[in-house]
DNA sequence: GTCTATACACCGATAGAC
DNA sequence: GTCTATCGGTGTATAGAC
């Protein structure tokens, strides 16, 4: 009975083998994505290339689908990490600062892993995003990283709501709830006010990226930290520590 | 001699049918687009529905990049019909109307035409992207609506670069002088502030179709609204006027 | 010029032997 | 777990009939 206990803390030889080979599926999967773009995976080379038969592959996983679920999981679990690395690398109790950082650490992420930000963030390939119950945990692991931020702002006055403008009475939706722990007991504003927010961000790395933003304008950088300022000015924080915080990015 | 003249004022009776072939083509294309999400989009099966070999659409579209090229031009032109369009029936005088009327008119086509948004605005296929050099002028043609818009608003005063967040020194890129005409001799920081704007209001609708923003929110209309509102008081709207025309729109 | 027919090389997925 | 064999599907290219 206990052969059957994969994730058990004493792992078998077979399942490190496992879980190696898992790894190395995924490793050519990402590199594939990266070279060839979304679309791009095929079973058939990633067979080719570890020097196996493409039906193999069905017992490591058990569809196409299933293996870009994965990628999006992990792809979710590395900004996740980046962020949080991060806030915790700024001033504990500038919360404007990490504000700002997190942002920046954003962009550095997607420009960097332009391809898992595609994957994300971009055009949802028709079947593997409707497993949404497998990328549903780490989409909420990564987005309570900006909520808690913002919240915490809140909470000691770094930033004050009614300050922007995003009226009162709008209500956040069902999977909100989800993501918000005990912190959100102050004004359900601050689902509508972040949200707004994080889409202003997220369209401008969506430019930057998938667009021609960077043959429009030269130093996408300076226009990104002019940017996020206006937003931060936007979602209710102090000017001075916006200005402070935007400036004091590298 | 004449015989090449396939796009003169007299057209034969040949060139009309192979233009409606054409289009028919672009719609079943559209079709497979919509329905079966990008990358869809199957040559044999448009041959299937259409009654004819598959060989036999390479006479009307040399390859399939070039039919999603063409769907590419098609989606820009429909959208810039539609923000012009929502241009002209806003108040004549009124800037910051005519700026919310043309970005509730990109929100309203994004969510009828959610295929060509991702078309165009999502994750670049690969290979498809690469010819921009056919897609290029029908982007321009869809970018410059907002940027006359606003620079109009500047001119008359509804709105002050001074107002924002945009230090002066960012300086366009090549591609921005394509889009600018004469109006474009003032302030070189219209090019960032209006990017910056620009791709804010992206990154709300890329967020609404694509991601989970639906979920997290009940009325996206309404927070759409108060997002819009932070947005034009970061491209130094006059507040009165922002207000004004942002609660104007039904 | 236009369409048919055919061939090629790829793909994801499955069945069944070992 | 891995293999071979196979199925139905795809985009692309070429040869040849009308």
């Amino acid at each position: 009975m206990a052969t059957s206990r994969t994730t058990t803390a004493a792992p078998t030889l077979r399942a490190r083998r496992r879980a190696a080979t898992t790894e190395q599926i995924k490793a050519l999967a990402r590199h594939q994505l990266a070279e060839h773009g979304p679309g791009g995976i095929s079973l058939r080379a990633i067979a080719r290339e570890i020097g196996t038969a493409p039906s193999a592959l069905y017992r490591y996983f058990p569809s196409q689908s299933d293996l870009i679920s994965a990628l999006c999981v992990d792809a979710y679990d590395s900004a996740a990490e980046a962020l949080a690395a991060a806030r915790v690398s700024a001033p504990p109790g500038d919360h404007a600062q990490q504000w700002a950082a997190v942002c920046h650490a954003w962009r550095r992420w997607s420009l960097d892993h332009r391809a898992d930000f595609a994957l994300i963030f971009g055009t949802p390939q028709p079947g593997y995003q409707a497993s949404g119950e497998a990328t549903g945990p780490a989409a909420a692991r990564f987005t309570q990283i900006p909520l808690e931020v913002y919240s915490a702002a809140v909470a000691v006055g770094a930033a004050d709501p009614a300050r922007t403008q995003i009226p009162p009475s709008l209500h956040p939706g069902p999977l909100w709830q989800t993501l918000a722990d005990d912190r959100s007991d102050g004004d359900p504003r601050l689902a509508s006010i972040i949200l707004s927010a994080w889409t202003s961000v997220l369209g401008f790395l969506s430019a930057e990226i998938f667009g021609s933003l960077t043959e429009l304008i030269s130093d996408t950088g300076a226009l990104y930290q002019a940017h996020l300022h206006a937003v931060m000015l936007g979602m209710g924080f102090q000017p001075e520590l916006a200005e402070q915080a935007v400036t004091s990015q590298t």
